[in-house]
DNA sequence: TATGAATGAGCATTCATTCAT
DNA sequence: CATGAATGAATGCTCATTCAT
């Protein structure tokens, strides 16, 4: 049955993401993931080539997530700046179904081994780039709309990621720092400064 | 001769920030590290009680590096705003002097195990708040002169670090966007906001 | 299957004794025991938890033997003496058995990790007691018996001990000589001494 | 200076000796050994060949001590009977004086390599030989003096060594147990048996 | 499909031995 | 002679991956 294979793929990518999250890719065993599944450590083998593969999947998923998230947003009628405050308030949201784990936001610096690599140039960085393109077309709309000043969508894209990292980790530094949503984004729509 | 081992233990130090920089805290082995000092491995045991000390140690000099620059600009006589700008370029040019590995900005998440972890306790984790701690009292003097807006100064502390970092790195998600200093700044200065 | 597993498991033990015996605790290497049990390293320790719990192991089995022996004698209706002798003459069958590897009367002064102590303090010692005691209650039935003088049954206990010693592996500066229980049985019952 | 040379080589010995005894030969290290010396690992190559040579030099000055003890003994003007007993206090009294440690009756199974056996054939074996002599010859003394049994000289010699042994650490199974000489002599001289 | 026992490459760490000073 | 820093071979243990059932 094509369901059912799908049901424990997701059962997979569920554990993987939990067990990533809390040891950390090299910490991780595969055994941990499969236990973590309910399934026996081969049965994984069965639907993903490898620990980097199932990795790689699991990010994957939350990419695919979060873009689909975003795409809708950036399809609505609103203001560049609601939809930037949107994104934020939604991802700090989904990041809660998830809790505590986001992995597009924090993920391991692992090194990838050449086949999946290969793998990745075909799935995963076309969809990260999508996933920084929103942004900066979000960007590139209120300069047009004169919403916001003239500068550089990549970078000021770029930013603005970095901005939501704070909002949901506080910074690497100060992870136990608690961060309110609104300050993040008055910082980023009005700076610091004082108008004079 | 006291002088020699210091100088080893640098040659060491050195040789870690470049290979775990490269290849990551799990991927990277003793051998390597010893390799890249020109060492047998054995040698590096001589001077740090295992890899994990090793890689606590590598970081914290960096760590006490950072303290020193930013606490010089802490202390001179500047405006708080002149000051982050010169933190920003300040970091961003010793960076350049690491080749673009900057430990503290992009650190593994190795888990610790009990004695390293008791170590840190009482090296690093104070050196991380004393680092926080400067950029928050820069942003309290900002608040305190009017130079910046009534912003809790460690939220504001924490989106700054993720600021420098985006000037570091460009963000997670587009390591190769080269980022320049100044649009971040003005970014964090004014925002993107238009001023109506 | 359980079979299986304990099957495997007594395979090992098997090895282990044979290699340990010829090589001793610390020059056997833990490949060369796999290699003598037709395993792989890794699999040895699906059953045991390190080298020291193998070696633990191994020698708790045939302290548990050695107690089934001696007690399997010790309930025979038989005077003390012939109790001892059956016990020397089983012992010395069972080393026959072994090919010469008696771990118990041989055992290298390995010393052991913290959590193995813990093991042994409540397997091995007891056995290890229980062992001992089993000698000394047939002594003490012997002095009861009026068949034996009234000694210290702990000490003839041990005493007896080292005169088992003597016949499965002479003395330990005599390891080649041959030597037969007959001889030894009569020095422990009657002593060198001629009567006068 | 010959002499200062002898001195040191004999402090080297006299660590040695305890710190083999306290840790056994595989757990000891060289610069535990030095350190016991208050001399640099370096040194003690100066002075032995390695560190197996090391311990079978403290071995061989220990035997022959023994025999000059025991051959003292064989030559006096004393009963075979006395004789043994006098080995017997001798040894003890002598084990006192090196704290318990007595390489002889409880070295380590450690495996020699060829160059260190060949040096074994003509230095250690000999040795080994004359001391289980001494007691052979004992014990023929006393089957010729009519006060011992016809027994093996040479089994018997080896179930003294250990009664020796007996009296020394008690048994290997009851490390604990405090036996007395004067016990195990008897039980030597007189066995277990109740005359009938 | 699903299992989990078996495998063995890979790596951190130790320590006897050497040798420049 | 004496030193102790440097070496690197040796080994216990882990864990991703395979495969017989």
């Amino acid at each position: 049955m094509r369901k059912k294979a799908q049901n424990i793929e997701k059962k997979i990518l569920k554990a993987a993401l939990k067990v990533f999250a809390k040891r950390g890719y090299f910490k991780t065993t595969v055994d941990e993931i499969a236990k973590a599944a309910h399934l026996a450590k081969g049965t994984l083998y069965l639907y993903f080539e490898d620990k980097e593969s199932l990795y790689v999947a699991m990010l994957d998923e939350h990419i695919k997530t979060t873009i689909a998230l975003l795409s809708i947003i950036e399809r609505s009628e609103k203001s560049a700046a609601d939809k930037l405050t949107e994104i934020l308030i939604t991802l700090m949201h989904y990041m809660k179904t998830l809790k505590g784990a986001y992995p597009i936001f924090s993920f391991d610096n692992i090194h990838l081994k050449g086949k999946t690599l290969k793998n990745l140039g075909t799935t995963i960085l076309p969809e990260l780039n999508e996933l920084t393109n929103i942004i900066s077309r979000i960007v590139k709309q209120g300069i047009d709309n004169s919403e916001f000043k003239r500068v550089d969508p990549d970078i000021a894209g770029s930013y603005f990621f970095n901005a939501i990292r704070t909002a949901l980790f506080g910074s690497f530094l100060r992870p136990d720092l608690d961060v309110d949503a609104n300050t993040v984004l008055k910082l980023f729509f009005e700076g610091i400064k004082k108008r004079r």
